[in-house]
DNA sequence: ACAATATATCAAGATATCTTGATATATTAA
DNA sequence: TTAATATATCAAGATATCTTGATATATTGT
């Protein structure tokens, strides 16, 4: 249950609809990418990525400075109807913006 | 994404999560079968029916001074993949208690 | 019409979640 | 080693959700 529920709650949220289904289309996105696509507070995106993460839809690489995010695969069968069913979501996404130094 | 929030929201809770597996195992259930099956307050139990209702996951028949909440039909792919993986998850339930006077 | 039963709604306190700004950590460049 | 960049975490206020108890509505039986 406590599973399910933190999968569920973590798509429970406008912002991090929005950040899952800009990751799934782009792939991998770095944080100062998102910040700056998203025009969003850096602590605050911080946070929706870390929730994301640990309910098991997103995975971080790190390299050097850089924490990269992209959807986890594989991934079971409940959180690919989600992501299926977020992608069928007509919302207002932003473009990307690559900001950071690489 | 509004609907899409709602259906999330109304499953990002224990007390929900638990009412729709019951409902669906045992079918067609009257609230104060409910009531006393779950051993909780009406008020609070209404509440959680009503949000599972509008959330589209349920229905209601009314029949004289009875309310019958039962799974809706037919229902999309993502609601039927959230009750799909909400039957997989290890609950405990509790009996089903009939204590109205039909 | 009156009382009893079944259900719904409301108000208020308790609890959880979200946002922001400040600060901490970690890596790279100078 | 110092400064700058990228990211994470924390504290506190703002907002939303949940629970309870009280009350409202609607139907049935007498």
């Amino acid at each position: 249950m406590d599973i399910f529920l933190k999968s569920v709650s973590s798509i429970n949220d406008e912002t991090r609809v929005k950040l899952l289904k800009f990751i799934n289309i782009h792939g991998k996105c770095c944080v100062c990418d998102l910040e700056h696509s998203f025009d969003m507070i850096q602590s605050r995106l911080s946070r929706h990525l870390k929730i994301l993460k640990e309910a098991g839809f997103l995975r971080v690489d790190r390299v050097g400075r850089w924490a990269y995010y992209s959807v986890r695969t594989p991934l079971d069968e409940f959180r690919i109807s989600c992501i299926k069913e977020i992608m069928t979501l007509d919302l207002e996404l932003p473009n990307l913006v690559k900001a950071c130094n690489k």
